[in-house]
DNA sequence: TTGTACGCGTTATCAC
DNA sequence: GTGATAACGCGTACAA
């Protein structure tokens, strides 16, 4: 026994409200334009009949739906979290509703995501980062949706991305554990294969190295997804190798989180006998023992500038600005110095 | 100059493949209907002009998206990740798109969001816990939108929910406390106004302590929000209270390793001079030192299920069919043994 | 197996 | 300030 009670429409409301169905769309899009009386009567049948809009016959009518989209590489670990729930709560202060989703760091799910939001009518799309199939970004102008990327930016890149520049940011802090007269580092990077933040976060290390005279072919880089027993495991594999490393500058928190666990099991202490790094500074690098020296990354801020500016390019149809935000080295007791 | 690439509609690809735009529709919807040989050629054309089906129009038509909803109280800490992420994999492989929208723990915004996706076509909906505005569920049971809880399941009600009791599992922990001789006990609690499975779990402990004979009146409790800080500065104001307790019990990991670093900062030693347990299981419990007593909930195995009941629930028509999960006691060793 | 024609619920244009 | 009416893009009887 379904009864189905029919889902009200917008004829359903005017009736009741013994007016027409363009005056309740007005009442509902430009209540300017319409008498304070009937304005009254047209909400009391709306609520009345528990209306909703239809957003796939509003999408083809006008053309917007109030919706933002956004698709992150993953929901598992912290990394994106605080960043997207500001994001989020900066848009629904605008107005906006948000729709995520995730894409598990693949990039067919991705493009195929990007094509699911564009179908649902969303007026602009967040994605992480730079990389990704060229066709993805044909698709997105042909279609004239605004998108705007977060989590990086690359001076020399015309996409409007905000974030902060992941190179830039372990090159310095690459910088620092040199300082610290570290001379024998070992690497744990997240998959760079299509990522370009972990690409350029390791880039930055490299990079370091060389100017300082390291011959690159000697220092063991180990890439492995992000994951908390992916760390683990290759902290353990560096450090059965032949040459102990005096640190292990890690891809992000997770990772060296992973590594910081698994030196305590094999009962290595951090960091009198081996020095530990992150990247990302979430609450995961504050709560473990040591603490995690990290690259701290406004993760709040960079969603509510996102939120910002995706929706100033939404409703001007402007081009996209790029930000580029700061970032900080956050020295803990998880690197020590042999200077 | 922004060039008006005009949409691919479907007509479009009937044009360019010289076929009339049913028998399009028919070879995306139903192919089995159409000859193999006008099929490559719709699909060529698809491909030839990027089209992508509008939803907004299907959904008008046909009342279908093959898109899921689900609202979440925060994505802010990793509570609900884990399952979330596993809720996304398994719609992803049973061919639905899923959409995420956090409420940070307001009804009013959980609301709106229903009505949101609803908006939208979300042919199912996933809800966390039971507790929600009447009309929450009635506007849902009105539109004939199948919705499904998870993250808590009760015996008694109807509603279809695939979760764990989360009353009794707190009941369960906090028997295994008492046993270990524990008779100084102080909670930290999340929020219960509108969260019930912040209330049932504090139930558990106080249905055990009343069991036992303790007068409530003298258990020191502190509700706060779910927030690391929060379950730091809780516990140090159980610590400064009159009598210290010997073990603090966390409405979840995150109070928890609050509780567990200020202890730290106020150097205290755990568990030797204080216990201290948390619910959950999340990664967050595995990496403090010493790790974190818990209660273990199977997220993954929620979000698979959950996914599968829902998808089954707006194929066939049917109601949903409750389950109920097991969740396990992790004794690890932030709690020492008394007796 | 394929094509024709209608309707889905909304906004926008144009009158009034 | 308000009311007709024509799109919008698709699925699906129904007909061929």
């Amino acid at each position: 026994m379904t009864s189905h009670h029919a889902v009200p429409t917008l004829d359903d409301v005017a009736r009741t409200a013994g007016v027409s169905p363009a005056t309740v769309s007005r009442s509902l899009n430009t209540p300017a334009l319409v008498s304070r009386e009937t304005l009254q009567r047209v909400k009391a049948a709306v609520a009345d009949l528990g209306y909703t809009p239809n957003f796939g016959a509003r999408f083809m009518a006008a053309k917007r739906t109030m919706t933002i989209g956004a698709i992150i590489p993953t929901m598992e670990n912290a990394i994106f979290a605080k960043g997207i729930q500001a994001f989020q709560e900066r848009l629904h202060s605008l107005g906006y509703t948000l729709l995520i989703s995730s894409s598990s760091y693949d990039p067919e799910i991705e493009a195929e995501q990007v094509r699911a939001l564009a179908s649902r009518g969303a007026d602009g799309i967040l994605l992480i980062g730079y990389w990704r199939e060229e066709k993805v970004y044909e698709f997105l102008k042909q279609r004239n949706i605004p998108f705007l990327l977060a989590w990086a930016f690359a001076a020399n890149n015309a996409l409007p991305a905000i974030g902060f520049d992941n190179r830039a940011a372990m090159y310095q802090l690459c910088d620092k554990v040199l300082a610290m007269g570290h001379r024998n580092i070992a690497v744990i990077s997240g998959t760079t294969e299509g990522n370009d933040r972990a690409m350029n976060r390791l880039k930055g290390i490299t990079e370091r190295l060389k100017v300082e005279g390291f011959n690159l072919d000697t220092v063991p880089i180990i890439e492995t997804p992000y994951d908390i027993d992916n760390g683990a495991n290759a902290f353990e594999e560096l450090m059965r190798g032949p040459e102990r490393p005096s640190v292990v500058m890690c891809g992000n928190d997770v990772l060296g989180v992973g590594a910081l666990q698994r030196a305590q099991e094999m009962g290595l202490k951090v960091p009198s006998e081996v020095s530990i790094t992150g990247f990302d500074g979430i609450e995961l690098a504050r709560v473990v023992t040591p603490k995690l020296t990290t690259v701290r990354v406004p993760h709040s801020e960079m969603g509510h500038r996102a939120a910002d500016e995706l929706v100033r390019m939404v409703e001007s149809g402007e081009v996209g600005r790029s930000q580029e935000l700061a970032s900080e080295i956050v020295v803990e007791k998880s690197i020590i110095s042999l200077a």
